[in-house]
Formats: C-alpha cells, sequence, structure tokens
DNA sequence: AGCACGCCGACT
DNA sequence: GTCGGCGTGCTC
C-alpha cells in the first residue's frame, strides 16, 4: 500500500566489519519472547525501512516480523546473518504503534517481541484472495431470457457483483449464475471489496444534551480540536449522562477526519452501549475484542489500517489497531480493574491508552463515575484536566441508600436475606417494580465443610476452597478450572450426609428468593450462566422488556446496563470485598457498590438501595450512605500518602513460582538478599502469595516500593540480572501490581 | 514460541 | 540392543 513512505526514512547502515564485504543489515523484531530484535542481511535489490513487514528465516521457519527502528545490534558476525526472505505488502507498522510496542515493553519489562505479538495477533498479513464476482458479458449474446435471468442482468446493471450477493439481490439460486456464465451471458471478474463499516454521522440527530452535558462536551470538543495531547478526566455519578458526552468528542473527531478508539471493559457485555452509538451516530462502530471471528478481525483490522474504520469500540487488545490517524483515545469505566492484563504481558490498558495517545499526538479522555485514586491524584497534581458532570440526566434522582445492620436484624438461621430486604423487595413486587439482588459470588457455596470432622474441601490444585454449583451438581475451583462431583461422603473421615455448604452464591440466594417469592419471574446474571454476548444482551433486553421481577446477579450486573424498571438493589454481602486487606479492597468495593446502587431508579421512579453489612460504621459503608466519594478518595489518598503507596510512590511485584516449594523459597530468598536499596526504595517480602499454591505451583512475592520520582524498571531489571533462575522456577514482574494474589 | 540436542527407562 | 521421555538451550 504506502510503500513510498518508508522509503524516504531508510535506515542508517551498519558499518561493515573491517576486511570484509559490507552487508546492509536491518533489526527485525519477531513476536517472540527474545530479548530484542534480530539482525538481518538485506539481500541486493530489496528495500526496507522500519515498519515493514518481512518474512525472515528463523530456524528452518519462516517467520512474519517486523524491520525495527535502526541502527541493527551488530553483535551477530556477519557469517551467521541470514537474508530477509521477503517484504509482505501491506501498510507498514507505523513509528507511533512501534514506539508504543518499546514502551510498553519497557515500562512492563516485557520482552518487545511479546508485546509484537499482541499486535499481529490479527492473522491479516496475508492478502485476501480478489473476491470474484459476475459481471456482464460485453456484447450480450442473442438469447431467450427466462424471467430469473432477467433479474440477474438488471441485478448487473451497474456493475460487477459477488456471486452470494448477486443471488440475494436477483432472488435467483448460484445454478442460475453457473446456467448463465455457460451461456455466456456473464464473465468472471473481480468486484470492489465493500467498505466494511458505514461512516457514522457525525451531524445525525442524536440525543438532546443538557446545559451541564453541553458545557462538558465543549470542553471535550475542544481537546480534540486542538489536535495535541491531552488526558482529561470526565466524571460525573451514574446516570448523568457521561457516554452522551463523550460521544460528541467522538463526533468532533470524525468532524476533523480523524479515528477515534473507545477502550471499554467488557466488550462483550455491551450491547446496550452499542444501541447508544447507534441512536446518536446512525450506524454501528467497528468492533474489536478477542473473540471475534478470524475473517471479522481481519476485514476489521485492515478497515482500521485503511483508515474506513473511523470509529472503534474495543477490548483493552484495540490498543494495538493499525490507525494510521488515531485522534482521541476514550477509556470508559477507567477504574475497572478488568483493564489490567494479568497473563502474558502484564499491562494496564487505560495506562497504555494514554501512552497511545500522547505518541498519536492525540487527547485522551477517561470516563468514570467512580475515578481511580490513579486518576485523581494526576487530576490534583495538573497532569491531567476534569470535566465533571453535576447532576443525574433526565430528571433521575440518586436512588437512597440505606444500610441494613446484620447484627441488629439478621436473616433466619442459615438464611442470608434480613428481614428489611426481604420487606423492601416485597413492597417493590407490590408496586409492580423491579428488583435486584448484588452478591459479587458465583455458584451455590463457596465452601463446603464437614460436619463430623471439620474438614474443608479443598483443590489440589491451588490454595483455595472449591465452590460448589449445585446447578451443574460440581465443587470448582475459580482459579485453576478444577471441577470433580459432589462426594457422597466426607473425602477426609468417610461420614455420610455430613457436607455442609457454608456461606451463600447466586445459586443459594436464588433458591432462597424462590422460597420467598415463588411468584415471580427470576433470572440469574452471572458469568457462568450468561455464556457469551449474546446470552447477556439477551438478558438485558428481557430485563429492559419487564420480562423478569428479580434478578440475582454477580459482578456482572453492575457494568453500565440500563434498566429502566429496576428501582430496588440490594447487596446481600456488602462487607465481602473487604476482606483479605489489599491495598485497594475498600477503593474497589466502593467503585463497585456504586456501580451497582446506580442500576436502581433510572427513570422516574426513584431508586432505593438495601446494603446489608455487619460494619455500618465502616468508611466505605459510610462514604455509600453519603454519597460523597470524593471525601472518601481524599481520605484514602491520605492514607496512601505518607509511606508513598500507589500513586504516591511505586510498585512493581515479583512473583516467584516453582514447583516445589523449597525450590520457590530458595529463588525467593536469594531475591531478598539482592534486593535494591537506597533512599526511597523498601523491599517488603519475601512471603507466601495469598494464592501459595495455584494451578500446582508455589509461589512468594516481593514488592518493590519506591517514591514517586525513582523509576522501578532499572532497578527491578538490575535486581533480576543478579539472580539466576534455574530449574522450575519463574519469576514475573508485574508493575502497578493491582492485584495481590 | 518451536525445535533441536541430550542423557536415562520399557520395548521390538 | 533401540524408541522416547521432556529438561536445557538456541534461533539473527
Amino acid at each position: 500500500m504506502d510503500r513510498k513512505r518508508g522509503r524516504q526514512d531508510a535506515l542508517p547502515i551498519a558499518p561493515p566489519a573491517s576486511g570484509s564485504t559490507p552487508q546492509r543489515r536491518v533489526p527485525v523484531l519477531l513476536p517472540y519472547p527474545f530479548a530484542g530484535p534480530f539482525d538481518y542481511r538485506v539481500p541486493a535489490g530489496l528495500e526496507v525501512a522500519p515498519g515493514d513487514l518481512v518474512l525472515v528465516p528463523l530456524n528452518r521457519r519462516e517467520e512474519v516480523g517486523v524491520v525495527w527502528d535502526g541502527p541493527a545490534d551488530g553483535t551477530v558476525g556477519d557469517n551467521r546473518l541470514r537474508p530477509v526472505s521477503a517484504l509482505i505488502d501491506g501498510p507498514p507498522m507505523r513509528a507511533d504503534l512501534r514506539r508504543l510496542i518499546d514502551w510498553i515493553a519497557s515500562y512492563t519489562l516485557a520482552p518487545p517481541g511479546d508485546v509484537l505479538a499482541m499486535a499481529l495477533r490479527v492473522n491479516a498479513l496475508r492478502p485476501d484472495p480478489v473476491p470474484v464476482g459476475w459481471c456482464l458479458a460485453a456484447p450480450l449474446p442473442e438469447t431467450r431470457l427466462t424471467e430469473p435471468r432477467r433479474r440477474v442482468l438488471d441485478a448487473l446493471a451497474g456493475g460487477g457483483m459477488a456471486g452470494a450477493e448477486l443471488c440475494r439481490v436477483a432472488g435467483v439460486s448460484p445454478g442460475v449464475l453457473r446456467a448463465m456464465a455457460e451461456a455466456g451471458l456473464l464473465l468472471p471478474c473481480a468486484v470492489p471489496r465493500p467498505v466494511p463499516f458505514e461512516r457514522p454521522a457525525p451531524d445525525h440527530p442524536g440525543p438532546q444534551l443538557s446545559p451541564g452535558q453541553e458545557a462538558a462536551a465543549t470542553a471535550l470538543r475542544e481537546a480534540v480540536r486542538a489536535r495535541g495531547f491531552s488526558v482529561t478526566l470526565l466524571d460525573g455519578v451514574t446516570g448523568s449522562g457521561k457516554t452522551e458526552v463523550y460521544l460528541e468528542a467522538v463526533a468532533d473527531c470524525l468532524r476533523i477526519g480523524r479515528q477515534a478508539l473507545v477502550l471499554l471493559p467488557e466488550i462483550a457485555l455491551s450491547a446496550q452501549w452499542l444501541d447508544r452509538f447507534t441512536r446518536r451516530f446512525g450506524v454501528a462502530p467497528a468492533i474489536w475484542h478477542s473473540d471475534l471471528t478470524a475473517k471479522l478481525r481481519r476485514t476489521t483490522w485492515r478497515a482500521v489500517a485503511a483508515g474506513e474504520a473511523p470509529v472503534v469500540v474495543g477490548a483493552r487488545s484495540a490498543l494495538f489497531l493499525p490507525f494510521p490517524d488515531l485522534g482521541l483515545v476514550v477509556v470508559d469505566e477507567e477504574h475497572e480493574t478488568a483493564f489490567k492484563q494479568e497473563d502474558g504481558v502484564v499491562y494496564h490498558a487505560r495506562d497504555m491508552a494514554v501512552v497511545r495517545a500522547r505518541l498519536c499526538e492525540a487527547p485522551a479522555v477517561l470516563v468514570s463515575a467512580t475515578p481511580s485514586l490513579e486518576t485523581v491524584a494526576n487530576v490534583e497534581a495538573g497532569r491531567y484536566r476534569r470535566v465533571h458532570l453535576p447532576s443525574r440526566h433526565g430528571g433521575a434522582s440518586l436512588p437512597g441508600i440505606v444500610l441494613v445492620d446484620l447484627r441488629v436484624t439478621p436473616p433466619e438461621r442459615g438464611r442470608f436475606l434480613s428481614p428489611p430486604l426481604v420487606e423492601a423487595v416485597r413492597a417493590t413486587f407490590a408496586r409492580n417494580e423491579q428488583a435486584m439482588l448484588f452478591l459479587n459470588r458465583r455458584g451455590y457455596a463457596p465452601l463446603t465443610l464437614c460436619r463430623a470432622c471439620g474438614h474443608r474441601i479443598q483443590c489440589p490444585n491451588c490454595t483455595a476452597w472449591l465452590v460448589e454449583h449445585r446447578a451443574r451438581r460440581e465443587l470448582q475451583c475459580h482459579h485453576c478450572g478444577h471441577a470433580t462431583e459432589i462426594p457422597a461422603r466426607c473425602p477426609e473421615c468417610g461420614a455420610e450426609h455430613s457436607l455442609a455448604p457454608v456461606g451463600p452464591g447466586v445459586e443459594r440466594i436464588t433458591e432462597e428468593a424462590a422460597a420467598l417469592f415463588p411468584d415471580v419471574r427470576r433470572l440469574v446474571m452471572a458469568s457462568d450462566t450468561l455464556p457469551g454476548p449474546h446470552a447477556s444482551a439477551e438478558a438485558a433486553r428481557a430485563i429492559a422488556a419487564r420480562e423478569v421481577d428479580l434478578i440475582i446477579g454477580t459482578q456482572i450486573v453492575a457494568k453500565g446496563w440500563h434498566f429502566p424498571h429496576l428501582t430496588l438493589v440490594g447487596v446481600v454481602d456488602a462487607d465481602l470485598g473487604l476482606a483479605g486487606g489489599d491495598l485497594r479492597a475498600a477503593e474497589r468495593t466502593v467503585q463497585l457498590l456504586h456501580q451497582v446502587a446506580g442500576r436502581a431508579g433510572r427513570a422516574e421512579a426513584p431508586g432505593r438501595v438495601l446494603l446489608q453489612t455487619f460494619s455500618p460504621e465502616h468508611p466505605v459503608m459510610q462514604a455509600l450512605l453519603s454519597g460523597d466519594l470524593a471525601e472518601f478518595m481524599a481520605r484514602e489518598a491520605a492514607q496512601r500518602r505518607p509511606g508513598n503507596w500507589p500513586p504516591y510512590g511505586r510498585l512493581a511485584a515479583l512473583i516467584v513460582s516453582a514447583d516445589t516449594a523449597e525450590a520457590a523459597d530458595v529463588t525467593a530468598r536469594d531475591l531478598g538478599r539482592a534486593a535494591p536499596t537506597g533512599e526511597g526504595i523498601v523491599v517488603l517480602g519475601p512471603a507466601p502469595a495469598p494464592l501459595s499454591i495455584l494451578r500446582g505451583r508455589h509461589r512468594r512475592r516481593l514488592l518493590l516500593k519506591t517514591r514517586r520520582d525513582i523509576a522501578v524498571q532499572p532497578l527491578l531489571r538490575d535486581w533480576l540480572a543478579a539472580v539466576p533462575v534455574r530449574g522450575s522456577v519463574r519469576v514475573d514482574v508485574d508493575v502497578d501490581p493491582v492485584s495481590f494474589l
């Protein structure tokens, strides 16, 4: 495609080795975990420039790589150099994406090839076969035409068309086309590939904005028009209409002819989001997530590269799409921990979105009703701007939150819904409104206990209890996927009928609700009861259409759904996320419960939220009760500042894992001894990880904490280099950890 | 990531 | 006497 651009910034040629013939060599980055690019020889007659996709020999294979930025490394002698096999036809990888890959590799300490692999995962490198269709034979032979044949000719009057489409348009079977070709009426021909994504219309009549929204939209539009890097936090309570506001920024981005990327935490759950987009722009955007079909993936990737996908909405991997002119990056629900990729390259998509925006000279907009402390701190330090949406949109009022003190009004023995909550649900049904019970725990019961011997059924591969899934008659490990049938007798003491479920999961709440409200229509929303995006979209539709009275759900219900008839939310265990004492437990609980509460009362009917808790005096509960989240965040900030905890300091975790505890301990202790020291540097650990055995591997953790002005990466690099790792032992690095398991 | 090389158990 | 287990190491 754009083959000329590259020629101008041709690579500096490495100096020839003394006494030998000069060889042109280039660094080529391969999608494998090598320390850096490999050098290749450029054969005579071939010209390559950084960003070009090339085929190179590796071992006895041919691999796709990207010509990286020079100069070539040079440490490998000319005699070992192998030649670039071929240039792959297609748009080169642009400099901003190459810099993003380098940046992420350097920040996360991942091998750059592993980061490259994320950008190349699309199998879009082979050109599609030229699409074949049919067109009219030039001098049309004189033959009698049947009615179907006449329709085919009419359909082709405007030009060639793909076979399948022609059949559809003309209403004929493929056999007709074949016969017509034999009769010399049709000729096979290449047909132009249709533009896969219609251009969203920025001036399509969208919803009317309130004055507050309009002011916020203006601020974002200005950032887009400035065509430079900036970061803006767009915050406002659930229902204040943030989506409509940032879609105005997207509209302006379209008007100035640049592309826009909207990152969502769970694209699979966003059928309702797509509806809103379509309402605003008249067409759907291009979508990007990990379970696209291979074909759609290729089409989308190419359309993005060709600038024919003006707006992409996607999950975190959309960050690596080859936008030729990215003019806006929006990260919706920026506080969501789902943006943190935990396996493979460990990176935070929100932060990398900001980096990509900077590299593209584009504004980034971070959106949340409950912004992360990181983002708030960046606002306070003046690094990010803030645009605040004051109130709920469309007359809806914030739900009234009530704490139910479980010490005062406990549920009946063996039950989990307290009398006040049961009463509130009953009253909701009496008013013909919808209710929701929220419990962030899948399955029937999180623990199975033997009443005879006290044995607790544990996962054979992990330090975790097996969770009973009664509907599937299984005990499951939520960490490794291990599943067994529910045993008839205690595996430890052999006692019969002694195994008792302990604690609630959504299944058990559903059972309890079924006993209390036998006549209402129930729907369970959990990741294992809603397999895939279609199921969640269907569930959301059924709820919005009032085909359901009671929704019982996990985490999944918190995510941005619009349920206009829902007026009561009951949180079964508001204390759940607070256990474990991890750095962000309180912050995350506030964010999650606020999000869940926001599901209630979005239309005219006012919403109510009941939080069942054993500690109503806890700052988290008080913050939710008062609705003053800013005050809560300020308290959190004040607690983190003195110890240099993030966001006022930097954190990186080393996770040592091995197939024996001893091997893990040896390396962990070695790391402990070699730990970096100095002013503003603290190393905590080694300590057994909370999940001390995961998938059969024994795990130890060390935590490096530094002052904000000290970069952790050089420290980590030196630290890891000083400790050799052998055998089954692995050391994983997690810069800016969000999970401490 | 592949795919070799390389040293110790059950089979033709 | 071989086939084959996957541990360690290399690929420009």
